[in-house]
DNA sequence: TCCGGAGCTTGCGGCGGCGCAACGTCCGGT
DNA sequence: ACCGGACGTTGCGCCGCCGCAAGCTCCGGA
């Protein structure tokens, strides 16, 4: 197996301090790997044996309820820790990670979390800055499940998941990577036809163009009225 | 100022694994405070200098929409840590915490948290577990918003704060701090009119006892099954 | 090239829960 | 003992959103 390139750690917050040798030493340990959209990295409830940093891709994290529905708490864009229970102080994972699109990975054995804690300058404190910012990001949707409706929340999913992994194209930014109204309603806490309803009025507005699996706002500012209401 | 009786630490799980010149060496750092029934310890945003330990009574976790709207994230009882936001990589408090009835606290600079966690065994593992904990009880938050009817979420919402803060009484149990209509609708994401409505008919069947202020569950086998659908 | 299935759209009817409004009740302060 | 305010209850009407149903479009595989 070819030697990974320490280019793929120079510029991601968790390693960003550290110098060649040791970006080196955490490369030889990690194990790459591909996934399929679709896929799952990991499941809820499983044990908690590997901790993954993405290096392409997108991962969507979700639940299912007892009843069988599905839940999106969040989406992970390329270039952040995800599956870090040891940072929680947990043994199995919250959630499951499925791609949303394809996906690369490295991962390493959990054991090594607390050595990399002790041993890396900053990892640390990017590590639990990452659960801070998930944290708030979680109680942002709590915020919004609570207190905003339908049209708000869906129009602020579609701009966070913009600002998280758009693209610019011509006439407007699109999403990363492959979404369904399934997918969105998911997110949302609503159902595939209302989010089919809305996006259908947007797009007669000028506000967002979408074909299957491909969501492009093309008025963001609107959207933003959109989603305060 | 006579020192602080080291009992007060002993059965608290973050300490639990520290011997007596340790607790002694914490306690001395440690400032005690009380704080009134609806006194906030620290507000959202505010820069985080200490962090807390709550040795009696209730915290409520809030935070307010733009619009002004109360949310309740999640309800802290006695024996744990708070404001903990150097153990999630924030420099200011991501919510306001308010008091649910009388409180008693102990706080140590933010500064400490580092060192305790160097320094104490077991410190950081306890700490990093109970945001381990709040993070699963936010998802369970999201899955219920999203996914539940407002008639299920409040049950839900009592079960929970029976379980965490409830006391035996003749008939029941009763929730271990003074909360209205209008509390428990800023958990739910619901109003205090369709609180109200719920609790008269579950009062009604026998299923809830409650005077003003008061919350006591009679029968928690059939607020499970209403919990569940 | 055809077929099947996944994804998307749209109309219609129902209803859960909200907002308003009005009124009752309990408690604490002076 | 009284008063004012916070807390609680309940009826009514409305509407946002869901659930069902039917049909369309697009894409990939054999």
């Amino acid at each position: 197996m070819p030697r990974l390139d320490e280019t793929l750690l120079r510029d991601v917050p968790p390693f960003r301090r550290l110098e060649g040798p040791e970006i080196r030493e955490i490369l030889d340990q990690a194990l790459p790997k591909r996934f399929d959209a679709g896929a799952a990295v990991f499941r809820e409830g499983h044990p908690a044996t590997r901790f993954y940093l993405l290096l392409d891709g997108t991962i969507r994290v979700m639940r299912t309820s007892p009843e069988g529905e599905q839940v999106t708490s969040l989406h992970i864009p390329a270039g952040q820790l995800f599956g870090i229970a040891a940072a929680l102080g947990r043994e199995t994972y919250p959630a499951t990670a499925v791609c949303a699109a394809e996906c690369l990975t490295l991962s390493w054995p959990m054991s090594l979390w607390h050595v990399f804690v002790a041993r890396y300058d900053g990892f640390a404190e990017e590590g639990y800055k990452t659960v801070g910012v998930r944290v708030a990001e979680m109680n942002q949707r709590i915020m919004d499940l609570a207190t905003q409706r339908v049209e708000q929340r869906i129009a602020s999913a579609l701009l966070r998941l913009v600002n998280q992994t758009g693209r610019k194209v011509e006439g407007g930014v699109e999403i990363g990577f492959p979404i369904t109204r399934q997918d969105i309603s998911e997110m949302t806490g609503s159902t595939l036809h209302t989010v089919s309803r809305l996006l259908s009025r947007w797009e007669r507005d000028g506000i967002v163009a979408s074909r299957r699996k491909h969501v492009t706002v093309t008025d963001p500012h609107r959207l933003l009225l959109i989603a305060e209401g």
